[in-house]
DNA sequence: GCTCCGCTTTTGACTATACAAATAGATATA
DNA sequence: TATATCTATTTGTATAGTCAAAAGCGGAGC
């Protein structure tokens, strides 16, 4: 184990025992230095890779402190539905069920913050695992962004899939809601009018630009997100 | 702007505008040090930053590459309710339904991978934001991992912020799930019955031992989880 | 009292260098 | 042909120093 990881797992460990709590001030670099007679450059190195997670805070002159905690910060690693279920060792396949090239609309010109005029793919799409609904998935997507989703049919690979591969590290933003299935929804995902989902919303950026708008909903007896957060190791 | 956030904002903007693709390799070290007039030390910075953000992956002798992007990865700040509340700019009140001091119980035992014959402090605890039922929060907490819990009263402050201040720096589980609201829970929630309600259940631990369990519902129609990812400068 | 100035501490950024560890690819050997 | 060995490349870690920027503190002057 190399001599900073050795000092930022140390510190770390006083601060997720408790041992140090939020406010306490840490020894300056240079006390650090004696204690692991080491050169300066590896305790900053440590501390900043402290700071950088957010578990303590550096100020000049005054010193660095363990830091408030944040709750929960939770990563949630939303992968995409076939993925996902690969991973999970689960069989998935899916269905389209509306492709259409249209103009956007007023009302969703609004929501996107894109203009009513730009034409749009919009996608209907069933997600079946080991057999059973599990999602539908409702998407837009941005053709002049991506105007090569024209052409695509989606028959051999699922739309979100097919994205990620035509358009990498977008920005993305999410809303998790739970709704009430409609009579529609429903029937295609096989459970009754009213049953509590999951819905998945998601808007996907890049250089400044919407690409896709999607909204996914789970029937949410069969369906969670799950997500750990700890202080990790280096 | 320094250099090393240069080179690592250079090299992020490459690769989210898609001219850098993954599997792309990066220019080495060496390449890098001539284009920027720098030393190795401060390149090495900027691309060890990009590693640990997950943006490109570094192997020895074969070089530096794109990553495979994660669809997404977000990174959810899950607040306890009153400071989110406040945050939002909200009014806040809770009150305590029911607050007992008892045994685990066989089933509960299991699930939480704790003796059956632990002592917990079990809550039920309503959340009113701007006047409205909110959340309902049932809680467990352990009583040898916070035994000053016994003595708390929790008529002035929540036991989520509560156990804040008490036990920082823990590793926590989360799980969200889309459910429909019992008899009880639609009432406490004035709601209607098998009205869709999203549930979060958290389970936290400190230094190996669970301290809290908790399922907080909400009502479908007055809250969600937003959460943004995108690979945020340095 | 108050303001401004300079001193000191602490972190931030950087250089030039050194050696170690991993490993792909070439070369030698059985 | 298959295997072992060498070599060059690239990253990983660390040193010992420099200069700069931020900011708390005390003192000088008013």
């Amino acid at each position: 184990m190399s001599i900073y990881q050795r000092i930022f797992t140390d510190i770390e460990t006083k601060i997720i025992s408790g041992d140090w709590r939020p406010g306490d001030r840490i020894p300056v670099e240079h006390e650090l230095v004696t204690e692991y007679r080491c050169s300066r450059m590896t305790v900053s190195k440590a501390l900043s890779a402290l700071a950088e997670r957010g578990m303590i805070v550096r100020r000049r002159k005054t010193g660095s402190f363990v830091a408030s905690p944040q709750i929960d910060r939770t990563v949630m690693d939303i992968q995409d539905i076939s993925t996902e279920a690969e991973l999970a060792g689960h069989e998935h396949r899916f269905e389209i069920l509306a492709r259409t090239v249209e103009r956007l609309g007023e009302a969703e010109a609004q929501q996107l913050s894109e203009p009513p005029d730009a034409e749009v793919l919009r996608l209907q799409c069933l997600h079946i695992v080991d057999g059973r609904p599990n999602a539908i998935e409702r998407r837009i997507i941005m053709l002049d962004a991506v105007p090569r989703a024209r052409e695509e049919s989606f028959a051999s690979i699922p739309p979100g899939k097919w994205l990620l591969e035509q358009v990498p590290w977008s920005k993305a933003k999410h809303v998790i809601r739970a709704v009430s299935a409609d009579t529609v929804t429903a029937r295609i995902l096989q459970t009754e009018r009213g049953e509590a989902c999951l819905s998945l919303i998601r808007q996907t950026w890049q250089n400044g630009r919407t690409v896709t708008y999607v909204e996914i909903t789970h029937p949410g007896d069969r369906f969670q997100f799950a997500g750990t957060f700890h202080p990790t190791a280096i």
